[in-house]
RNA sequence: UGGGGUGUAGCCAAGUGGUAAGGCACAAGGUUUUGAUCCUUGCAUGCGUUGGUUCGAAUCCAGCCACCCCAGCCA
């Protein structure tokens, strides 16, 4: 996988740009929420956003919101987003998984405020806060194993039970607390936990664990710690210490958020300040909010983590950056452009309504923005010989054709024509349906960019499969319509001799259920797309393909979006990926 | 049956008391040497539901219904 640095974007995507400066972003409630918060001054007029993925997987579309959220409200209101990775769990985290999120935020054009950030980097000041939360009494050390812990817990209807440890004395705490830092219990025999309600009818109330013991080696801080902080310490602190004004997460976090502000309210205002990083700066210090919003769900998709995870590691799919996959990394091989992404995460909005967006608008997204920007090419993928009987043996012609139908500054491309062609063997038919405008028996085609043709004779092997056709060439229509008659149809085509042998990889959805996550359905496996990806070794392209492989992709007139897969095209063979069939009106007519 | 959320067209989504934006999808026309693109037109007497307040309600109030999330020392 080669790397794109934002700055180093094509001169071709400066339209682009300029329509996304003139495009007003739709408004939604977090935006309203900001300019609000703006008008009143409430956070010293500053917005500083962040996105904080834990890194124990590969990002997916669903990231895509979120990082396309956090980086265009601090962009749009003159602020800052910073990349802080949320690595609280060891064991579930490593550097892959650091480096390929850097790698794709960067991918979809983003770039972090300053450094790198880790909650990590804060496991210092972090665990000076909870000494200071112990000797304020609002915390405690609890012998409570894990499955004891969860009876005192209570259920949804029932309080919960206090811990037998929460009177245990500060002095003793502050000392049971360094101890558990110094490596003297074994996992889960003590945890820190705040102190707050039992009876909480918040279940994240009721003395929520805030660090645990866990002796294990931590990718960014090696063997330095055996305790680890929690999600709901570690987050709302690292926003204050990173002096952010509007912490987005998603509607499950809703029955968080007391807990986020009842630790930083606990901790006080002063104290945050003080290991901020405006610690030395006059700019007015404010607690960060936490406000919610819904996930993106596309229909026909699996959002979970888990799941991909398993289809990667069971082999259902080929990788994290299976094109089928709708990762980053899978939809940028198959041929999504960060535009497109952008675009449809702007397109699909954000509420607070738990909606599922139809797989048709991210379709019509990446249509849109390849039809732009593709240079067009001919490729037959299913060959079917042509002998135009007028044309002499050995013969090439040089034909010009433009690269794009309305941009002319996209240039001409040169394509051989010969004798001997190949055309698609959808494009012929011996008994044709209704309406159907290509080539058939003694008929009338067009050649894209070439002449019309008529099918004069119709060769079959001895199975009676068709295996050529004979044609005339009618030499006063090139460029020109032929006299006296209309020809609708128009059909591409690829000379036998001059044309590219390529595989290409057709790819469809990976699953057949709307939702193969539902409850209905046992096992996502039983709802796979049996033909979500038909590999096709016997395709022509024409020779220009070759000297253009540098295109964002490629339209197969007639076919689709394709891009060249990078990881598979040797030099001697391309491999195209199908991002995208063309709409076919005639297709689905006909279904 | 505790707590937190959400209900506007097939889907996403604006709307914040003055008479239902926009996009996707779909349908019908037009242009076209891609059955593509592009253009034009159509697509909610009604905003989960029942009442109430008001000259006026998707917007305010009350009740009801449906769906989602929470009992990790995961995030």
């Amino acid at each position: 996988m080669t790397s794109s640095e934002p700055k180093t974007k094509s001169s071709s995507v400066t339209s682009d740009d300029t329509d996304r400066n003139n495009r007003k972003p739709p408004s939604n409630f977090i935006r309203h929420l900001i300019e609000q918060d703006l008008a009143s001054g409430k956070h010293g007029g500053r917005v500083q956003t962040r996105f904080p993925p834990e890194p124990n997987g590969y990002l997916h579309i669903g990231h895509a919101k979120s990082i396309c959220l956090n980086f265009s409200l601090a962009e749009d209101y003159g602020g800052h987003c910073n990349l802080r990775f949320d690595d609280t769990n060891p064991a579930k985290e490593s550097q892959e998984f650091v480096d390929s999120i850097k790698e794709n935020i960067s991918w979809l054009g983003f770039q972090w405020h300053g450094e790198v950030r880790y909650a990590s980097n804060y496991f210092e000041p972090l665990y000076q806060f909870a000494l200071e939360l112990i000797e304020a009494g609002k915390a405690y050390v609890c012998s409570l194993s894990p499955h004891q812990a969860r009876e005192h817990r209570g259920t949804l209807t029932e309080p919960g039970i206090d811990s037998p440890d929460r009177d245990r004395p500060v002095a003793e705490n502050r000392v049971m607390f360094e101890r558990m830092r110094q490596g003297e219990f074994a996992d889960g025999e003590y945890s820190l936990r705040a102190m707050i309600d039992m009876a909480s009818p918040n279940i994240n109330m009721r003395d929520p664990v805030l660090y645990r013991i866990r002796h294990i080696e931590h990718h960014q801080t090696g063997n330095k710690w055996c305790i680890y902080p929690t999600y709901d310490y570690t987050h709302c602190i690292s926003d204050a210490i990173e002096n952010i004004t509007h912490s987005l997460c998603t509607l499950e976090f809703g029955d968080h958020r007391p807990l986020y502000n009842w630790i930083l309210q606990s901790l006080g205002l002063e104290s945050l300040r003080q290991a901020s990083d405006l610690v030395d700066s006059d700019i007015q210090y404010v607690l960060p909010e936490q406000t919610e919003f819904a996930k993106l769900r596309i229909n026909y998709t699996m959002g979970g983590k888990r799941n991909l995870k398993d289809m990667v590691e069971t082999g259902v799919v080929q990788g994290w950056d299976d094109p089928r996959m709708n990762t980053l990394a899978g939809m940028r091989r198959r041929g999504y452009t960060p535009e497109s992404i952008r675009n449809f995460c702007e397109m699909a909005g954000v509420a607070r309504n738990e909606g599922v967006v139809d797989i048709s608008m991210l379709e019509h997204c990446i249509r849109e923005d390849l039809d732009r920007k593709a240079p067009r090419v001919m490729c037959v993928l299913n060959p079917l010989k042509v002998t135009l009987a007028d044309i002499e043996k050995g013969q090439v012609t040089q034909l010009e054709m433009a690269a794009h139908p309305k941009n002319e500054a996209m240039g001409k491309r040169s394509v051989p024509f010969t004798r001997e062609i190949y055309i698609d063997r959808n494009d012929f038919e011996e008994v044709p349906p209704p309406g159907f405008k290509r080539l058939i028996p003694g008929g009338e085609v067009r050649l894209r960019g070439a002449y019309v043709v008529r099918c004069n004779e119709v060769l079959k092997d001895e199975q009676g499969k068709v295996v050529e056709l004979i044609c005339s060439v009618d030499k006063d229509t090139l460029g020109k319509r032929p006299e006296g008659r209309k020809v609708k149809g128009v059909i591409h085509w690829v000379s036998v001799s001059e044309g590219l042998p390529v595989s290409v990889r057709l790819y469809d959805r990976l699953f057949d259920a709307e939702n193969p996550e539902a409850k209905s359905i046992t096992d996502y496996r039983d709802c796979l797309n049996p033909s979500s990806l038909v590999e096709l070794q016997q395709c022509i392209a024409e020779p220009s393909v070759a000297n253009t492989a540098t295109a964002v992709g490629f339209q197969f007139e007639r076919e689709g979006y394709f891009c060249i897969d990078q990881a598979d095209s040797m030099n001697e063979r391309l491999v195209f990926n199908r991002t995208i069939t063309l709409r076919d009106s005639w297709g689905t007519a006909n279904k």
